[in-house]
DNA sequence: AGATCAATATGATAATTATCACACCCTAAT
DNA sequence: ATTAGGGTGTGATAATTATCATATTGATCT
């Protein structure tokens, strides 16, 4: 039965690791057989706050936010997740509506399976369940810090720490096209885009970055990292 | 084997009734066996941040905050815990070392099972492991959206969050003897001391609250939250 | 009882951030 | 091609919060 492998044939995914490693192969034929995935543009919604839970997803290609809309409109970022963070994992085990919206920050790909197929295979398998339980685990361990982190610094500080963690975390390169407007990066970090506007200015007078309208190349990577940790 | 019943004799215990559920009499006889309790006064340490996990515990008398503590030396309150909230839940299954220290806010009993014990029933047991998962992902949920609560608000709006917190959810009484200083609550809403103190003190001298020493009434509670809400 | 230290409290001032106003550019729609 | 709208950018001013200084109370230690 080498199916599995044809169907399930994206090679990096960490689902199909997940799977693999505490699932029959005839099982995983089921899985991957129901498997669909979907594409979204820029800006689309993928998931909307409220909404039934009904489909377990994860990322393959792309970048996303997750967030929330306050009662007054406005929207807060929670997290970016690149592929692989398993975003819509957050409340999948523990609630019955969404308690975030997930959105398309750059074109994306979603893997989606259907979620009582994977509920099955929780009960029927705990190693299976054990490790899912560790990656959601991390990854809201991630969110809870990267937060904290964010909280103690000013504007500044917090602007520098969002440079950084596209350059480190998201792009690996210190030239990069910024995925999201400026205001995306104000509802990330508690700021208004003025602020966040103000504070790019100053590093690109500081010669600390250049900025191509969204492309952004960063010249001085150590003043940048001083500025997160103490500005 | 009624035995169990008697060696794990707490009346509300959560933990009881999750193992319960999905681990058989004999193997709860173990568990129950191997249970401690231990006492913590106030202000104790009770997790120290970076220390190796190899127990499985949580809250059964009193309240204890989850924090982490800069490089500067100032401390960052991630959430404050009743019992039955799986406080040290968070990095258990997915970190070797506890990501944050816990410490208790008033005189605490915590219930304590060897993680290795724990994680033997999780791994023959997939319903418990569920369970056990859709409690983490609960109590990070809650910990996420409080945040993002507090982020969205201004000084005053805060420590009347703070105020409509301890109320609500920790005490379910509008008078209550406060169990953190000042500096605790600053920590918690990311001001400073001063600007609680001074929050708390408008709030005094417009007759929403009323404060002797550590004990606060709450007088006007809709003002109190209309401030929660749009202040 | 006296000394010491932390918590509470308040005021003055400086630093930080939000708000409002306006301009420019780019893109999408008509 | 023109218009409308959103993103970007800058300045002036108001609002908010931090910092520093200082006083008082209360608890703890000797």
């Amino acid at each position: 039965m080498d199916g599995a492998n044809v169907k399930c044939s994206c090679e990096k995914c960490q689902l199909k690791t997940l799977f693999f490693n505490h699932v029959s192969i005839d099982e995983l034929t089921d899985i991957c057989q129901i498997k669909e995935e979907r594409t979204y543009a820029k800006g689309d919604t993928i998931i909307h706050e409220g909404d039934i839970i009904n489909e377990f997803l994860y990322l393959k290609e792309g970048l996303v936010k997750l967030l929330k809309t306050t009662t007054t409109g406005k929207d807060q970022i929670i997290s970016f997740s690149k592929p692989f963070d398993f975003v819509s994992l957050l409340s999948v085990f523990s609630s019955e509506r969404y308690r975030y919206s997930v959105s398309a920050v750059d074109n994306s790909v979603v893997c989606i399976l259907d979620l009582r197929v994977v509920k099955n295979h929780a009960r029927q398998n705990a190693l299976f369940t054990m490790d899912l339980m560790s990656r959601i685990s991390e990854a809201t361990d991630k969110i809870v810090i990267e937060n904290l982190e964010i909280k103690r610094k000013y504007l500044k500080g917090r602007v520098a720490h969002v440079l950084l963690y596209f350059a480190n975390y998201i792009y690996e390169k210190d030239e990069f096209e910024l995925p999201v407007s400026r205001r995306e990066i104000a509802d990330y970090i508690g700021m208004t885009t003025e602020n966040v506007i103000r504070a790019l200015s100053t590093f690109r007078k500081d010669k600390i970055i250049k900025i191509y309208g969204k492309e952004i190349v960063i010249a001085d990577k150590s003043r940048l990292e001083n500025i997160s940790e103490f500005g």
